[in-house]
DNA sequence: CGGATTTGACCACG
DNA sequence: CGTGGTCAAATCCG
């Protein structure tokens, strides 16, 4: 499958994985206010190096999939009813390359009222629920809304936890490709950019010309370099933005062995020191120059515009 | 009436 | 063969 030269596909799923790294920038951040988090944020940091990393193929290679390999699923038509969907299967394996994503979100009673699962700004369509050997609730299984219209392939499962009946364990799986229309609160993606704002506000020892993402990123580079703890917890987090859910921890379950990861690992190489992987992405991002063209039309980009 | 949810069956995988 | 993920017909709901 080519590109429909317009790049507009290019375009979305490009928005779509930064709007993804911002996100996790935000709950990296939030997670560094504790003190045991330490694997955590790392985890995040890798997640974060990949989605970025992917940005990166993107951009270069006109590539929607980030990488693409010559396997188009031959549309084979058979009547069996176990092949009755030809490429079904091929979903299954691609998906199990997919990014993994797993949260712990804690439903806070109070506010908002206690609205059925984590409502995280993407609008979802439940699609199974299946009853968890050893858990006493089932788990509910959740696509994105558009996913026959664009494609999308995102996908969530929420399990609520075995005691605490506020507790929510949240697994995405997939990026979401489709242009989501931001939702009227799309709380998690407007506070994941007002933190990406404050962190390039507090690293202006940089180029402080704020021109577009780059920029941007090189913000949170800067400051993911040097002495991000002390920076990240003089910050002040906003509880109220987060209101009525707040992540509480995050599974370290993130692991990408996409082909995408073939840019995570070179640039990280030995993991020990990751800040210097950190400073090659922001190297290549620097290379890249891709911010002069760009208007922010993803979703979560101008439900907080402060780049118009 | 159209879209979302429910729910049992189906299927892949270990 | 058990378990987890998905399908799809039935049902619900606005």
């Amino acid at each position: 499958m080519q590109n429909d030269g317009t790049g507009s596909e290019l375009r979305s799923t490009l928005m779509a994985e930064l709007a993804r790294a911002l996100e996790l920038v935000s709950q990296l951040q939030s997670h560094l206010d504790h003190p045991s988090a330490a694997e955590l944020c790392k985890s995040l940091a890798t997640e974060i190096l990949s989605s970025i990393g992917k940005s990166i193929l993107m951009a270069k290679s006109g590539d929607p999939d980030g990488e693409l390999q010559a396997g188009d699923s031959p549309r084979s038509e058979n009547s069996s009813p176990a092949f009755r969907d030809p490429g079904r299967r091929d979903l299954m394996k691609k998906r199990k390359a997919m990014h993994k994503l797993t949260n712990q979100v804690r439903l806070i009673p109070g506010v908002g009222g206690v609205e059925g699962p984590v409502d995280d700004g993407y609008s979802w369509r439940k699609y199974g629920q299946k009853d968890i050997l050893g858990a006493k609730h089932p788990r509910a299984y959740y696509r994105c809304t558009h996913r026959s219209s664009q494609g999308c392939q995102a996908t969530k499962q929420v399990q609520r936890s075995d005691e605490d009946p506020l507790v929510f364990d949240v697994t995405y799986l997939g990026t979401h490709t489709c242009l989501q229309r931001p939702q009227r609160a799309p709380i998690s993606a407007c506070l994941g950019h007002q933190s990406s704002y404050t962190l390039e506000m507090e690293g202006v020892h940089r180029e402080e010309e704020a021109r577009g993402l780059t920029a941007l990123s090189f913000g949170t580079m800067t400051v993911m370099g040097d002495t991000a703890a002390d920076l990240f917890s003089s910050l002040s987090w906003p509880p109220a933005l987060w209101s009525p859910y707040q992540i509480s921890s995050i599974d370290g379950g993130m692991k990408q062995q996409t082909s995408d990861s073939d840019i995570a690992e070179m640039i990280s190489r030995g993991d020990s020191t990751s800040n210097s992987s950190l400073v090659d992405v922001a190297f290549m991002l620097q290379e890249m120059d891709f911010a002069q063209n760009f208007q922010f039309d993803a979703p979560g980009f101008d439900s907080c515009s402060f780049f118009s």
